[in-house]
DNA sequence: GATGAATGAGGCTTCATTCAT
DNA sequence: AATGAATGAAGCCTCATTCAT
């Protein structure tokens, strides 16, 4: 009496088919979307099991808890970043310093303006509060790790004479900073009636200012 | 949401209108602490109450529901900002605008630097996704008027020759990135063992980066 | 809508009462009653809740958990026995044990018999196995007491040779042990159309039989 | 308790029915256990599965939901007991019936002493308020009967003269009694730095009493 | 027959909100 | 105005039961 028949063609279909290897998947990237669009304490669990296409015991098969999920999210989402951050640090070469900061931005930027990569962070930084162990996972295998490629390319940078004497971790946060901020504006500010930002437009430009105003000067201009 | 008791508060205001005591300020200031610490939705009006050295109650009298206590805190730290904001914009002198962006950027730092000056703009991204309305009221009454501020002086500054061309809605980015970055650091990702970063020479090497990097250039060197 | 105005003249009545003092012992009896209808696990809180005439909110202000509840209800019910059972020890004359212990026994039927007074041993019974550290409470306070009085008298009786020498721990079984049936059988097995036990007829019986059969034999008769 | 689904088993026959095979007495074994170590709600199903080493959903190819298998569980106790007492019974000699009545007592206790024997019967205590039914089922099939053998075997008694003028009702309560109480001990308040208690020894001792202080007095003695 | 993944109703518990005092 | 006892809706989680494999 409560069940519509709309489609007597799918009558033939189980009611639910067996994906044991899948599930988590399916789960962790339901939660993602639930959990970003509505904050983790608002989100249901109903909406996270809704939004996978499965019932809401079945998450508790996969995971133990709502807690559990968030934390299975980030630590899903950490492990191929450091991977991949390691990797691009290792492979740097040697000589001017400037190609390769300008490559790894632009690499970085590829990755975070897409609004499913910068979910997850956006997650750590909104529930940080809730989930300070978290917050430090995500900021020991991806923030330091990233940063700290940068500062240690800054630093080179610096020891070559390519750039002047600066701080490389106040130098590096420069860098960086316009691609947190855009994670955040994506995720908070951006109005649907905004002329849209070209990230690639914006990193490109902002990678001519800061890496012409962090090279060497002979004898630093006056009074700005 | 459904059924709303007659309050003394007059309804035909807005709902975040302060009351003429010291109530509503010693809630609200209660309620930004617990909500900074656990997150509006982990955040029990208890509490609140408990902070404020009140019972619970009382809020009640004040603040017509939860959602109203976060709506109140936001907009109450709306006000005197933007206020503020405007006032800088229009005692801009003429002239180079260097200066004018390097004291415009100094005093945000000096403001946003301190905790509980970031704690609303924290909330605020925390919960956009729940209160995406609030999100655009912070928005439209700070971030517009002090983005357009910086936006608007680095136009004149590409009008006089001061700066090269440049998009000035990215390089206003650019230029106030870090403060945001930082206001998310200390809120999130701080570590207890980290060596302390200090705001305002951050930003006097960041200003200092920026203002090289954007200014004009006779013959643009080739390949960074 | 929901609302039906059955009796206008209830209206000036309060929806309800504040009565923080009386609200344990209220909860208590309430959850007691349900508690032995259905047993600890089938039992709701609902239930409970509306058995005590309150909401289902209201008994977590007194107690912590449904598990508490039911910690409470022995708690409470050992502290009151285990001190009268002392007294009736200490108030214990010397001469002969006779009278004393069909004093005590006929105490304890009277106490005993009754539907409510055997609810909680009851229930301490059905729940042993999920509240093992409820029952050696129960054991420690009640049991150990009024079983070590019972034996230490008939002890004395020995040694006074009102008795024949008989090991006391058993004899004290089999002194009280159809109180303990009685209990069982009539929480567990006892029908409507059973002819009703008369307990006190039964106990004077018992004691009959038990204090002329434990009593001293000159020559004990062969072969029973 | 809404939808059944269709079963193999048929569903003229009682449900107790037991099986053909092995399988049903194995998980009503595995049922026993655990629903003794937990009580009947607390036991979950996954439990008995594991207990039995097989899997939940093959508990349900026997029988039809968790309440079957209560059912089933005392209904397979009932039928061999019911069965033994009556031959008991039918085969008691003419003659004396106090040896009659020891070697009655001497073999409940040997049976129910055992940990095992009495597993069901308590169960039947503990959840007599879930399973009016199956307290009936077993007061009718097993005391009744055993209970009854007792009772008639001292009303013969006492037409002989062998015993006084007694409620036979209520002396076969005094003479079985410690059995039972021993029975609820070990399973509930029992601890395990007690000096063991030696059944037979008790029984002995308790048949030395009850037989001798149930026995014809020609003179009443005064004042017990 | 057997399995165990999947379901979904239902319980305990929390907490924003109300209201008698 | 203030209190805090009381309410009740709603969420997390469990687990008996079903069903695709």
């Amino acid at each position: 009496m409560t069940k519509r028949a709309v489609k007597p063609i799918d009558q033939t279909k189980p009611r639910w088919q067996r994906q044991p290897d899948a599930r988590p998947d399916q789960i962790l990237d339901a939660a993602l979307g639930v959990f970003r669009a509505q904050g983790f304490s608002a989100a249901r669990m109903d909406d996270v099991a809704k939004a996978a296409g499965i019932s809401k015991g079945t998450i508790y098969l996969y995971f133990n808890s709502k807690q559990t999920l968030m934390e299975s999210l980030i630590t899903r989402a950490v492990a191929p970043i450091a991977q991949h951050l390691n990797v691009i640090a290792a492979q740097a070469p040697d000589g001017p310093v400037t190609p390769v900061l300008r490559a790894m931005l632009t690499f970085a930027a590829s990755n975070l303006g897409q609004a499913k990569a910068s979910a997850v962070p956006m997650l750590v930084i909104s529930e940080a509060g809730r989930f300070p162990e978290l917050a430090r996972l995500y900021r020991q295998q991806v923030i330091d790790i990233g940063l700290g490629a940068i500062t240690g390319m800054i630093k080179r940078g610096i020891n070559r004479g390519e750039f002047r004497k600066l701080n490389p971790a106040y130098a590096a946060r420069s860098m960086i900073a316009p691609l947190l901020m855009h994670m955040v504006w994506m995720n908070t500010f951006v109005l649907s009636e905004d002329e849209p930002i070209d990230l690639p437009d914006m990193i490109e430009q902002h990678l001519d200012i800061f890496l012409h105003g962090a090279k060497f000067r002979a004898q630093p201009e006056v009074s700005l």
